[in-house]
DNA sequence: TTAGGGTTAG
């Protein structure tokens, strides 16, 4: 290549006026990375001779510009053109798209019909593109037109392109029923396809379509592997992942994309093993793939080693996404002070806090009680940092007043909001007015998050415990035949472990498992054991209108409590217990595991719908302020 | 030319 370019180069000193020669120089230099500085020399080369450039001369300098990001220069060239072609048109769509610009990809569209330019099957797939990205369905259909109107909709690239779209505005159906017209399809026509099932969460269509795919590439087993990951479904997209490595080679994108199920997993070994993975691949200077690996420490409950990346990270990388990584570490560790401490770091470092800093720098707040810190940060929000207050801030700032048990002002809080209150809000307010046994701003709560989501059922079944727990009987009734007549079940508690290797699940009451017995066993004498420490069962936690001794032998098969019993049982004394939990961890497990980590001198870990508690000695790292 | 990606309260 650098051959090819110095002779081209030393022809053109000899041709000043050649436009062939300048067009085919500028080809290579598009293709080649940091070019830019003599891109721009060859333009101003071609200014000073006079040269006009042709309409495809003029294409390709702007593509030149586009591909090294430099889209102002791409744009005055067009500004300044007198007659742009559909190429030079092209070129800036193309640009514009690869850069994530939907809004100026359509609006240079538009400019481009207004000219009577002629769109081809070069400039569909990059306007589908911004289609998708905003994503806009009508926006999309009335693209979609344009190709009927010039009979581009089965080509490849064009249909391929309609058919992400179509799965990216939510259209599934439509996707496939476009898939299945298209006569001649390649690996993106199918691989855009399989997005789209994975977005619907229907993990078993994309899973079919992945099986009859004629041909598989990285990204098809990566689409698969993230859509399982995204879905919840960690060990397929492990076991996925593990089949992967044999036929195909994975890039620093599947690493990111399969980092994520071992943080569900919570498998920490597992990850530590696909991060060592990735390091003798080769795989872990991208700065993504840093940050994937942090956020999968963090999740594992390893803070140690999620900041020893964040430490080994060069500084250039160290973007707000990786600060607000760390900052999340801290605060779902209930460690509020270190969360505030890290975000002052960043903003010292000269780097602007966004949205998602100030989510997580709140919730630490909310998380540590620091209830005056948290509140100013969000009065500064707008008038300090430029950041304007979203959902997600109205609800840390609910939870921050109501986890402190100021539930009246959180409510106060929650009305005077200046934007539309949502699931989010009142959702928080709930879960606090339960931790606080505050019946009746739970009943405010939960009303305004019955009209807003009618079909989660968590909202009911939360609030009959509460009526559960004051003893208010008929309105538990009501509740829950109001859950049976919509169809609601109880999303049923779920726990997990890693344990030498594997993951072992286990569900409340679950009789399921080999070692059953022994767990069942190991649980029967625990109360004994705990009651000699001075435990006392808080059956409040309890759905049903049950005796007394029966409620006691509920929340003994809660699903955490078969899980650390598992763990105890098949590990070394003093090994640290790591386990995950699809809920909330119920008030008198939270208790239970007090006591476990005392009398039998373990720590453990167990990382609920919301944070980390770590027991030890008797204690929670939440101070039992969760 | 099209298809896969990290950080986000309860």
């Amino acid at each position: 290549m650098q051959q090819e370019l110095s002779s081209l180069l030393r022809s053109l000193l000899q041709n000043p006026l050649d436009t062939i020669l300048y067009s085919s120089i500028i080809r290579i230099l598009t293709r080649t990375p940091n070019s830019l500085r003599h891109g721009r020399q060859l333009h101003a080369l071609l200014f000073l001779h006079a040269v006009s450039p042709d309409p495809s001369l003029a294409a390709r300098i702007a593509a030149m510009y586009s591909s090294s990001g430099d889209l102002h220069s791409a744009s005055l060239l067009l500004h300044h053109h007198p007659h742009p072609s559909h190429l030079l048109y092209n070129s800036l769509i193309r640009g514009h798209s690869l850069r994530r610009l939907p809004a100026q990809v359509l609006s240079l569209f538009n400019a481009m019909l207004g000219r009577s330019l002629p769109p081809d099957h070069f400039t569909f797939p990059f306007v589908l593109k911004a289609c998708a990205d905003l994503p806009s369905l009508p926006i999309g259909c009335t693209v979609h037109s344009q190709c009927l109107r010039r009979g581009l909709e089965l080509d490849v690239y064009v249909g391929s392109s309609l058919v992400n779209m179509y799965a990216k505005c939510g259209e599934v159906r439509f996707a496939h029923r476009l898939f299945d017209k298209m006569r001649v399809r390649d690996m993106s026509t199918w691989n855009a396809l399989i997005v789209g099932y994975m977005m619907m969460g229907a993990v078993k269509v994309a899973g079919h379509l992945f099986d009859d795919m004629p041909k598989r590439n990285v990204i098809s087993w990566t689409a698969m592997i993230s859509g399982y990951a995204q879905n919840g479904v960690a060990d397929s997209a492990l076991q996925l992942f593990y089949e992967m490595r044999k036929r195909s080679k994975p890039n620093w994108v599947t690493i990111v994309s399969i980092l994520p199920a071992c943080a569900h997993a919570a498998a920490l070994d597992l990850g530590r093993m696909i991060h060592e993975y990735a390091r003798t691949m080769g795989l872990d200077s991208h700065p993504t793939v840093q940050i994937a690996i942090m956020g999968m420490y963090a999740k594992c409950g390893s803070l140690l080693e999620a900041r020893r990346c964040f430490d080994r990270m060069p500084e250039r990388d160290k973007t707000v996404a990786a600060w607000n990584t760390i900052i999340t570490a801290y605060a779902s560790q209930g460690l509020g002070a270190e969360s505030v401490s890290a975000f002052e770091a960043m903003v010292r470092s000269g780097l602007r806090p966004d949205a998602v800093s100030f989510t997580a720098l709140l919730s630490g707040c909310s998380r540590a009680g620091l209830v005056d810190q948290g509140m100013r940060y969000f009065d500064d929000m707008t008038p300090v940092y430029s950041v304007e207050a979203a959902h997600e801030h109205y609800a840390c700032i609910v939870d921050l007043l109501g986890r402190a048990g100021k539930l009246e002002r959180a409510l106060v809080f929650a009305n005077q909001m200046k934007i539309k209150s949502g699931p989010s809000i009142w959702g928080a307010l709930l879960a606090s007015s339960r931790s606080h046994r505050n019946l009746k701003v739970a009943q405010i709560a939960a009303n305004r998050l019955f009209e807003l989501e009618p079909d989660n059922s968590g909202n009911y079944v939360l609030l009959s415990n509460m009526y559960a727990e004051s003893g208010k009987w008929e309105e538990v009734k009501g509740l829950r035949a109001l859950l049976r007549e919509k169809g609601m079940k109880k999303s049923p508690g779920c726990s997990w472990s890693e344990i030498n290797g594997r993951v072992h699940t286990f569900f409340t009451g679950d009789k399921s498992h080999p070692q059953s017995n022994e767990i069942h066993g190991f649980l029967e004498d625990l109360p004994e054991k705990m009651k000699g420490e001075g435990y006392i069962p808080d059956t409040g936690f309890v759905l049903h209108d049950v005796s007394e001794e029966e409620k006691e032998g509920n929340l003994a098969t809660h699903s955490e409590k078969l899980a650390i019993a598992f763990g105890i049982l098949n590990t070394n004394p003093g090994a640290v217990l790591r386990v995950t939990k699809n809920l909330r961890i119920c008030g008198d497990c939270h208790t239970a595991v007090k006591f476990i980590s005392k009398i039998h001198h373990r720590e453990i870990m167990v990382r609920d719908l919301n944070r980390f508690h770590h027991f030890k000695d008797g204690l929670c790292s939440c101070g039992d302020y969760w």
